[in-house]
DNA sequence: TGTCAATATCCGCTGTAGATCATAAAACAT
DNA sequence: ATGTTTTATGATCTACAGCGGATATTGACA
């Protein structure tokens, strides 16, 4: 996978994907980045307000990373996809 | 630019670089984002801690986006810089 | 070297994320 | 339709980010 997010709701969306493509349920995934299946529920129902570090928690256990790159004319999703 | 970020720490270098790229203040850039520059300076200097919705402000200022990608063997920086 | 601009840091306040644990509601498998 | 699993949400508590405004310190510039 390959998404861009430009705002919180994408970056929610992004990660319950990508734990969903790894089949994992959230307690799974809460297991592995060391927090609370609550957490991880409430950022990917809406990631507005969540702690970067969490973010980054979540992304480390996902097996993913953050590129930061120069704003496209791509909607999210436009990428393409390799999970 | 394109840059990888995995840490918090990472993530607030890459803001101060992509802001200095950009000849924009901490303050010129708060007031694009609409924060304020002491929480500019808290987030480039240790972003560890700061709100998702923050740092999206701060990358919508510098015109810039993430991209969530799979985790490759790159250290952070070694992508080439397209600023 | 002195001045000014930029950045880091100070204080107090408010709102809330995440931790914690549990459970209701929804989704899924049969 | 039923049982199980998964996800969303409830309550309470603590820690602290960001706001608001100011200023000390550092760095850049003339």
């Amino acid at each position: 996978m390959n998404r861009i997010a430009r705002t919180t709701k994408d970056l929610g969306h992004v990660l319950r994907e990508a734990r969903k493509i790894q089949n994992l349920t959230q307690a799974d995934l809460a297991a592995r980045a060391g927090i609370w299946q609550r957490t991880v529920s409430n950022i990917e129902t809406s990631a507005s307000g969540a702690k970067i570090d969490t973010i980054f928690d979540l992304l480390a256990a996902l097996d993913l990373e953050l590129h930061i790159v120069p704003r496209s004319k791509m909607s999210p999703g436009d990428l393409e996809d390799i999970f």
